[in-house]
DNA sequence: ATATTTGTACGAAGAAATTCGTATAACTTT
DNA sequence: AAAGTTATACGAATTTCTTCGTACAAATAT
């Protein structure tokens, strides 16, 4: 099983994962504020997903209910282990430093991270 | 301009990054070591790449010589760009603790970022 | 000088991802 | 109960990305 969902399928899935579980119309309503594909598209999308696997469902009702399979943890480390390979050379370091570097993050943003840190200190 | 290299791009803008400046053969031979396929998919890549403004090229002597016109960074930051608004809900210190935790990163790697984090420390 | 090698150009096949149209069944409304 | 609405199913067109074959020019070797 490879489970490496598509753009669009990324696109479902994030809906998927902020509502828990979803009817087609509930995707794709949510993806028509940003986009403007037909409803049979989605429908479509989700029923790959489901042969693929990245999602189960409901078939008890008339309205099919979706769930994830792939957590979004899953789908975060697997983007981030691509693009580490494909741009960062490997490097977390150098990610995580672009990544702030851009970014500006608040206080309470980077006093997280330190925390985070100080978790480590001492491992290795 | 839109400036999204491909997967393919992206492998190939890896090795002109890494050597500076390649001809078609440069890139097609490093990318052997780890890929099979022809020389003319290479060529046929790069060519499509210049038409789209990613790299340029001197055609002065008969192997022409291509350099990227994007940098390593642009592309670490359209990268990151992307997966933080497909999978973290735009959170980057999500990201990075994202990132650090799974990798284990070494005292060093945790130093240089803690050193990084200071600098913002007092900012906004 | 001729044959071989090394290079570009480029059309088009193949594969993967996305989009849509049409058929059809099940509810809802009138 | 007929008409309209809301679902799923699914084949097929479209689009994007990747791969390759063939033509041909220039440099090199025999």
């Amino acid at each position: 099983m490879d489970l490496k969902p598509t753009e669009s399928e990324l696109e479902i899935l994030q809906v998927i994962w902020k509502k828990g579980q979803c009817s087609v119309r509930d995707v794709h309503e949510e993806l028509a504020k940003n986009k403007d594909s037909g409803y049979t598209t989605t429908l479509k999308l989700m029923q790959i997903m489901h042969e693929k696997g990245l999602v189960e469902r409901d078939t008890n009702a008339k309205t099919h209910l979706y769930k994830a399979l792939i957590t979004r943890e899953q789908a975060q480390q697997g983007a981030l282990d691509k693009i580490l390979s494909t741009v960062f050379k490997g490097s977390t370091s150098d990610l995580v430093i672009q990544a702030l570097g851009q970014h500006r993050a608040s206080k309470d943003e980077i006093d997280a991270i330190k925390n985070f840190l100080d978790q480590f200190e001492g491992r290795d």
